[in-house]
DNA sequence: GTGAAAGCGCTAACAA
DNA sequence: TTGTTAGCGCTTTCAC
């Protein structure tokens, strides 16, 4: 039931301090619950406000208040999987604060990281969480010079500007490399994002190809791709590169989603998996639980890594910060053998 | 190279007036690209504004200014695919505007809902983009009462509170109830989400049984999710429901991924895919091309929603609107019958 | 427990 | 082309 018509200027403070016959001090005072109110006045109040329909203007509360309970996430994509789960992580901590996560997205360039760091910059957020540890040489004088805690996730393998959480993808690299040559593998063969940008992509493969190096081993043959279906991709670049060197014995994706259309490309020409092809990726999404083998992978913490982050911003916004609560976090992600790494030995 | 030592304070127009010795006004006419100003000056302004590394405080400017150029677009969750495409869409569009998108998310919870609404509003927003047409009466009220432009989406079967764009997602099913019915199918088995709350998945379910009562065909069994990966719910679904009704000659999955799931588990199974049983979907997800098989499916129209939506915001904040921008679009899905639809007429 | 005054950093409107 | 003045709607601070 409308009480009154449709307003079509905005209600202000003024408007309900007028309807219930109060200050609008005090108005604001049992709008935002502080202070000391009486409980006749505070019903009177919120009665009015409800009545009305008013919202207030944050605009105007935070620019008295010279605070703002923003917090500026800003991701290289949401289509990603990768970010809406490191988002839920975010979100979860904040949840219950008066913080406020606003997402911004780059499409990993690093000019829209810029442009898209200085707009949310300019709403003067409480702090800022930012993927990656590669920014342009503006952009990381903006987190300098912002005064607000920075956190920069998911990578931890350089020097943060502040804050940082992550896991080192080049020891994921390396470590993926061990566990594949431990089982016997050794004609080996990588697929991949074309990554001049993705830089997590390119220290895995780092990692991974140093991880061989050290056993004398060589990556016999890689391709990359970029754009269209993950799936369709891994299908088709697995076909053309088992033509191409069909003495491979193992293939590394640099993600589940190609890694599973490879899976399924193996499983169609009737391949032994892990017998004769062992297959790895990356990310353990759980999207593809329940395909007809479970891909050999390791998970990338995204959702404690978007926790972490929150908790590190939250903690240097309240009034006297935990000092244990510590600020550059590396995080140990699980390799799963799942069914697709585990060769029985040959001998 | 850093010209000054960083400040504590968040510089101030102030500042740059100072620095470069021109009045408030006329930097923030530079920085503004607004009224006329002389090369000299504005070269002058922009170099001491960068310099400086002035980032304006729109909390001021919007406040001062009376506008805010931000777009709320409220979707019920991140993790399903279809939400961050309509996002691509609102993003494409308003990407070399002055307006730029807030994302909010209600995890499909009504009061969640109304709580991200209130708190978009309060700040001010030019527009608001919704998922949906069923809210709380409290939403709605704020909706209606927000005095900007309003565009409901996703769906059109029902009365918006101002502008709507989307699909029908009951003729949505009807329409899949057809062409199952047309190639001969007739023992129907349907499998979806627990939906109390996702109202499109329920209209679908509707239309697709009043699409099979048309023909005096009924539904043979059903069964409902919620939570677990799709693709192993799918499997798992399907398995149990062919346990139960082995007769069921087509399976019809409220969306694309479980569907995905029961055309990995009928493989398996070495079941005559469209012969035996005839498969479905609905979203035709990008993600799944690549299967063995492509899933019978009909798209949503994810990205066309949000372009068109955030056309319509776009229109009513320009100086004056283009009359001609229609304010209800119904957009017509189309249905790919895949590799899983297309029997052979046995007889 | 309540109210009055001042001002947050910017821009609209007007004056020069 | 440039500068001046007066707020935007709220909160801070201080007085009562």
């Amino acid at each position: 039931m409308q009480l009154t018509t449709p307003p079509k200027r905005p209600l202000t403070l003024r408007d309900v301090s007028d309807a219930c016959g109060v200050s609008e001090m005090t108005v604001s005072r049992v709008l935002r619950k502080r202070g000391d109110v009486s409980d006749a006045t505070r019903d009177r109040v919120l009665a009015a406000a409800k009545a009305l329909g008013y919202v207030p203007n944050q605009i105007a509360g935070s620019l008295a208040s010279q605070r703002v309970n923003l917090v500026a996430v800003i991701i290289p994509s949401l289509g990603n999987m990768v970010f809406p789960e490191v988002l839920n992580g975010v979100n979860q901590v904040l949840e219950d604060t008066p913080l406020q996560p606003v997402v911004g997205v780059t499409d990993y360039l690093p000019e829209k990281e810029e442009r898209v760091l200085y707009e949310m910059l300019s709403w003067r957020p409480s702090g800022v969480i930012i993927a990656g540890l590669e920014h342009s040489e503006a952009t990381r004088a903006m987190l300098r010079n912002a005064g607000i805690p920075v956190v920069e996730i998911m990578d931890t393998d350089g020097k943060p500007v502040d804050a940082m959480v992550g896991i080192s993808h080049r020891r994921a690299g390396r470590e993926m490399a061990q566990a594949i040559l431990r089982e016997g593998y050794e004609r080996i063969g990588f697929m991949g994002t074309k990554m001049p940008l993705d830089h997590r992509a390119r220290k895995r493969f780092e990692g991974f190809t140093e991880g061989l190096a050290k056993a004398g081993v060589e990556i016999e043959d890689r391709a990359f791709y970029s754009g269209g279906s993950a799936l369709a991709k891994g299908r088709e670049m697995t076909r053309e590169m088992l033509e191409r060197s069909p003495d491979l014995d193992f293939l590394y994706y640099s993600n589940d989603m190609i890694g599973a259309g490879g899976l399924l490309h193996l499983l169609d020409e009737g391949i032994d998996i892990p017998g004769q092809i062992g297959l790895a990726g990356f990310n353990n999404v759980e999207l593809l639980q329940g395909l007809p083998r479970q891909l050999a992978t390791m998970d990338a913490c995204r959702n404690e890594i978007g926790q972490a982050a929150a908790r590190i911003i939250l903690n240097q916004t309240i009034p006297d910060p935990d000092p244990d609560v510590p600020t550059q976090i590396t995080l140990t992600p699980t390799l799963s053998l799942g069914d697709t790494l585990r060769r029985r030995r040959q001998g």
